[in-house]
DNA sequence: TGCATATTTTTATTATTATTACCCATAATA
DNA sequence: TATTATGGGTAATAATAATAAAAATATGCA
């Protein structure tokens, strides 16, 4: 699917939550619905969501609008979400397991392999059949099962180190909890959550109500 | 702290990672910094972060740089994390045990006072010394002890519930990791963590590698 | 069925916001 | 004291969002 327009991240950061919309929608057995009305529902102006559903074509129909079922497919074709990924996670600690018990992400195509942790206390444990290695079996462990994400879910100070055996491994995309930034190649891709920032940008919220511009 | 400029939400959302990386600087024992060399480490370009501090005051001084120390506090002033927050977590499953077992947080002033669940098998437990309460005490608790901040760890479906309660018992802030926008009045901030969102967003980037504009 | 009118997307244009580049004053350094 | 480093402020550029105009479809009614 190429397209010539490259497509902004900001733009990007918008589907999965337009994604979640329609999924809303779906399930309520809506199945017709207009720019204007999914702006009231998100908050984005409906100029807005038109021009970023227009970066990746035509998906609406003049008077009438989108097609919930067909925009949703959509979308999750454009976000990758038709296909089956495999994880790991590096980090059997309450994180770690907290991902591997939240069945929203199987349900989306992402399915835990196994969790790695180097306490001997906790290998051999499952988390919902899914069971806890040793994290000295990962490496082997990814490239046997052509693991497509590897999850990092351990204390900043080993963050980076199992980055690079994911990297080691073959593995092309890093969703990352650690508080810190990891090197990795430029064909691997990093996804934060950072969550101190996160809670730092909401104590800056309450601290300076009418100090920013707030855009919903 | 009155500032004719309102800032704008793309700019406070770098502070926490500029403030990060002081931290850093200052556990290694390093007193000064040029923004080119935050620059280097950020990833940001150095005339970006001079504007970004800029809206809160000149921190710097020319041909000498920036003071390490001297700019984490002023930008922890900024942030707020010169206070103690009281926060309480609602649902105690995983997640809400990892949060609450995070000592980072702590650390930087979020204290949790107590888990709150629905479940009679949880309640009672202790995580860490904090203990997890029948939900229905929640807020009695919240009044009593003047809470600040609302953590939300149930599921989607009971998010609203819990955000009601949290701005009935006059609390401020809401910390929401609930794949769901929960409606509240405009004196009270939510900050939400969409982890769905952030993982959908890799799913792009891994299928889309040279299909958006990459800006580290 | 056919026409007029309401909707609503698409495309183009304009306005706003965010980022980068540049110059100058100041401080460090040799 | 000369040279280099560096931030602050301002101007220029680029990116993003909002607005307006245009085209396509649906809907209601005679």
């Amino acid at each position: 699917m190429e397209r010539d327009n490259k497509v902004s991240i900001t733009v990007i950061r918008r589907l999965p939550k337009y994604y979640r919309y329609l999924s809303d929608l779906l399930n309520k057995g809506i199945n017709r619905i207009s720019s204007q009305e999914l702006s009231n529902m998100t908050g984005f102006t409906a100029s807005q969501i038109r021009q970023d559903l227009n970066n990746f074509g035509g998906f609406g129909q003049q008077g009438y609008g989108y097609n919930v079922e067909e925009l949703k497919n959509q979308l999750g074709k454009i976000l990758g979400l038709d296909k089956i990924y495999k994880a790991v996670i590096a980090g059997a600690g309450n994180l770690g397991q907290a991902i591997a018990n939240y069945r929203g992400f199987q349900d989306a195509g992402f399915e835990v392999l196994s969790l790695f942790d180097k306490n001997p206390k906790l290998i051999g444990i499952k988390i919902r059949d899914i069971e806890i290695r040793d994290i000295e079996e990962m490496e082997s462990f990814i490239k046997e099962n052509g693991v497509d994400i590897g999850i990092i879910t351990v204390p900043k100070s080993s963050a980076q180190e199992i980055a690079d055996i994911y990297v080691r491994s073959g593995i092309k995309g890093i969703w990352n909890f650690a508080p810190a930034d990891i090197k990795v190649p430029d064909d691997v891709i990093v996804e934060n959550v950072h969550l101190n920032e996160s809670l730092f940008a909401l104590s800056y919220f309450m601290n300076n109500k009418n100090d920013y511009i707030r855009r919903d």
